[in-house]
RNA sequence: GCCCCAUCGUCUAGCGGCCUAGGACAUUGGCCUUUCACGCCAAAGGCACGGGUUCAAAUCCCGUUGGGGGCGCCA
């Protein structure tokens, strides 16, 4: 039987990269078993679920690269793809149940379900519902009640009392006491399924044959494997992830800075390095290959080199990565990506930018190296575009400019300048070789001074990169205003 | 009460002898460079604790402690 898993998100916000990882997880298992990865909503909670996050949760899929083989906007056998739509569904795997006494009409008040429960906990016993409990409420009055106000009876599952076990292909055998729960609902007064009965169903009728989900789904299982045993269909695997928590340990959330792709792809991550990140978050490759792209993910993956404890989410590898995966990507397309971070930031209309693509390029290039997200490539360019007012008091440049040979140097190299026309690299270094084979400067202090007076800064890319892409004129200016005082 | 988890600060390798515990990020030092960064080299840093089992335990068992999850007509 070939390998289907499933990423079943809640269309309730942003992707969460835990989410990320865990449909990442489901996206490489799938493929290296020649398997299908099919997405499927899960919006049975009408009050939160939301078309919106819905096409966000989409959108960061497909960003990711995680393209899915069925879904709702994709054909397939299995459909519909959203739990909202497949109510009869469940509807008519209620009535099997029922008639087979596996599961019960209940005619209370979530209010009463409270009282139970209390009085329960007062007398020293677990808050389990039971049929006996229950049963009490379905008088005829209160379904005469029901009819008037339009509400459905819930649907109690009779939970067998008996231990229950899986084995778990990342945590191992886990086994739940018998009586560890009590009867629960599957079918809601507004004639919705529960999440617990919804997705036993649909992954049993998807014919799911590995559930990979997060680890805080782990008691659920317990439910859920009942559920199967009831409508006597084979259990499938189960693989639990585990959480993915904050640098304070705890479950990461807002609280701890970024956490939705969106976010990171808002910041300037690329893509590949998210997932790969991502991908290290839990799992390992067998030779410890940490950067490698997603078919070589997908050829090395196992569920066995899962790791079972949860991981604190690093932002400080996570920035590396990024920075390595910008640094060896394709140079037109960091271009492009960068393009909205340099617009957003001023530093050049559309037209300059699409007008002086050259220009932008080798800029992007050599100011890519020092960069860790997208964003800081505008940052890292001000040099070349921005204006400033040079500081001939600063302590640090006086001393420079003081250094034997300093000042008539750059004399030099402004009347070189000047006198050239030609503005190449080579010619570039030329000038400057000549200018200091004629005025013999001391090499550090005349660098420094050269480099505060072009760029306002101590620090930065090549040299002669850097005052190519100044450009001549903007050179000039800036070698002008100071010669001209000396 | 129930379930899960526990190796450097962080992500991890390890699945009874190859461990004097390996790698990566971060940190520190050095090299490279006119400078910063990149890159390269090196250092520091860890098996939570206590009992067993065994000739031998980071690895197996039990307990303690600590963390996480769950106990919804949320998913």
């Amino acid at each position: 039987m070939s390998v289907r898993v499933r990423f079943a998100p809640s269309p309730t916000g942003f992707l969460h990269v835990g989410g990320a990882r865990t449909a990442l997880y489901n996206y490489l298992f799938a493929k290296k078993h020649d398997g299908v990865f099919v997405l499927r909503i899960e919006d049975t909670d009408i009050e939160r679920s939301t078309k919106e996050s819905e096409n966000q949760l989409i959108e960061a899929l497909t960003w990711l690269g995680l393209d899915w083989d069925e879904g709702p906007n994709v054909k397939g056998e299995y459909g519909p793809y959203r739990q909202s739509e497949r109510t009869y569904i469940y509807k008519q795997m209620t009535e099997k149940l029922i008639n087979e006494g596996k599961a019960y009409y209940s005619y209370v008040y979530p209010e009463e379900l409270e009282e139970i429960k209390e009085k329960l906990a007062k007398e020293g016993k677990p808050p389990h519902y039971s049929y006996e409990l229950l049963e009490p409420y379905n008088t005829e009055e209160r379904k005469k009640e029901f009819e008037e106000k339009g509400l459905k009876p819930v649907v109690f599952f009779k939970m067998p009392r008996k231990p229950f076990s899986i084995n778990d292909l990342i945590k191992g055998p886990v086994t739940f006491g018998e009586g560890a729960i009590g009867d629960f609902i599957i079918m809601r007064s507004n004639g919705l399924p529960t999440y617990n009965y919804a997705v036993v169903i649909d992954d049993m009728t998807m014919e799911i044959t590995h559930v990979i989900r997060g680890d805080d789904h782990l008691s659920n299982t317990l439910r859920q494997v009942a559920l199967y045993e009831a409508f006597g269909v084979k259990v499938p695997e189960f693989a639990h992830v585990s959480m993915i928590l904050g640098p304070d340990g705890k479950k990461l959330s807002k609280r701890h800075g970024a956490t939705s792709v969106e976010e990171f792809r808002n910041k300037g991550y690329l893509p590949e390095a998210l997932v790969n990140y991502l991908a290290l978050l839990g799992w390992s490759h067998p030779e410890g290959k940490e950067i490698m792209p997603l078919n070589e993910m997908i050829e090395n993956f196992d569920l066995n080199r899962v790791n079972s404890s949860p991981a604190i989410f690093d932002n400080e590898k996570l920035k590396w990565m990024n920075g390595v995966y910008i640094r060896n990507a394709n140079l037109d397309r960091i271009v492009k990506l960068s393009k909205p971070f340099i617009l957003e930031k001023g530093l050049l209309t559309e037209e300059q930018f699409e007008n002086n693509k050259k220009w932008v390029t080798e800029a992007v290039d050599i100011v890519r190296e020092s960069v860790e997200d997208l964003s800081q490539i505008p940052d890292k360019l001000e040099i070349f575009l921005n204006d400033f007012e040079v500081e001939l008091e600063n302590e640090e440049l006086k001393e420079f400019l003081d250094a034997e040979g300093v000042k008539n140097t750059i004399k030099l190299i402004h009347e070189k300048v000047l006198n050239d026309p030609d503005w190449k690299v080579e010619t570039i270094l030329k000038n400057i070789k000549e200018a200091m084979k004629e005025a013999k400067p001391k090499k550090k202090p005349f660098y420094m001074s050269l480099r505060k007076i072009l760029t306002n800064s101590f620090e930065g890319p090549d040299l002669v990169k850097t005052i190519h892409l100044i450009g001549r004129t903007r050179v000039l200016q800036r070698l002008e205003r100071v010669v001209a005082k000396w």
